[in-house]
DNA sequence: ACTAATTTGCAACATTTTGTACCATATTGG
DNA sequence: CCAATATGGTACAAAATGTTGCAAATTAGT
């Protein structure tokens, strides 16, 4: 509020500034738009279906994102944003990977990313900003399981040239894959399983 | 042409069938559209983009698709039609993975299917028969790589109790995500690296 | 060559989607 | 109460999306 005081010291007119009313429409619209990405994915997010969805004006809608591109990369953004899930680094490799593999098996299970992601990789083949949100999503995910990795082999639990950069490329991906490409289900059998495989590719393997 | 002889000599009208002409522009404007979605996403794959890109009146390819979901589909359904690439199966295991997997890179990497995809994935989560696609294309290249794995369990290469559906959910699920997903190249180094992996998989791990 | 069947291109039109502009009203901070 | 902004509504423009009817070109069979 107190540096309104300092424009209003200006010789500019300068507008007495009456604060934006909180935008709860802005919200109410990308939750609207976060369920039709969801249920009938990219092609049905529009502002008119919005508009229908939530009771908001076109023009509003038009207002907040005056474009198609817009909306749609609102609404990926905020499907987007990572739950920040700390990795855990104490216990053993195998019990550190189950923790954060469950984390990426929860989010692709139960989360709107889950439903969302093919879109959004479909989407960053040919835009820019969703190529870099995906990117950083990507970044996170990998950076929480290299955490692990890191921490297993302070403790000399993997082997020293175990390739780490691959096995969690591996690890990650093979969850996506089943998930969201042959769309086969994540569970808890499915989660030993992998760790178990994880794991051994991290503790022998010597190169050759 | 013998059988039309046969219609002739019914008692009704049963007209005279003038053989259809060859269809190019089917042929023509399909490929098309695959640049299309190739290049710019399935949003582009349009009836006035591919007249303009073909110079094929927009009514003509009305005629033979009547609305955007079936333009999209056939042309989806031409990129996806697999390029049969048999399993050597004679060799060490090692030697038949890298060849099978090296084919999936090079699908990936050189054709159509590559860039696609993603598309294809994207779309399948709405639509019926792009799903049934899908699982075809990914159960033809599973198929593959088990028929490699089969053979060398024949030849007492791999362990036992190897968890044989896994491991080719995670040889495939890998270079796709890694493509596909993460936008990294898939190389000739990779792939010795990938192979060396996945036999590190299925020779030991005893299952615990 | 002739005929019948079919495909194509063209033009005109209807409908929906997408986007813009303007204005009255409601809401907000001061 | 005032000034500034957000909203809702209507009207409109432009493009995308389909539809229809007709003349011309092509094709297979006779």
């Amino acid at each position: 509020m107190f540096p309104k005081k300092i424009f209003f010291l200006m010789n500019q007119p300068m507008k007495r500034a009456p604060g934006p009313r909180p935008d709860i429409t802005q919200s109410h619209a990308l939750q609207a738009a976060l369920e039709l990405l969801q249920t009938q994915g990219v092609l049905a997010v529009t502002h008119a279906a919005i508009s229908r969805a939530t009771g908001i004006s076109r023009s509003t809608i038009y207002r907040h994102w005056p474009n198609l591109e817009d909306l749609r990369n609102a609404a990926i953004a905020r499907a987007a944003t990572s739950p920040n899930n700390e990795p855990r680094t104490n216990g053993p490799l195998k019990t550190d990977l189950t923790w954060i593999l469950g984390h990426l098996m929860t989010a692709l299970n139960d989360t709107p990313w889950g439903k969302i992601a093919p879109q959004v990789i479909a989407v960053a083949a040919t835009e820019e900003h969703t190529r870099a949100l995906l990117r950083r999503w990507i970044e996170d995910r990998s950076q929480d399981v290299k955490a692990v990795f890191d921490a297993a082999a302070e403790r000399g639990e993997i082997c020293e040239n175990a390739p780490v950069e691959r096995i969690i490329e591996v690890a990650i991906g093979a969850a996506y894959f089943r998930k969201l490409v042959a769309g086969r289900q994540l569970d808890h059998e499915w989660l030993d399983a992998h760790v178990d495989m994880i794991c051994g590719l991290a503790g022998k393997l010597p190169q050759q």
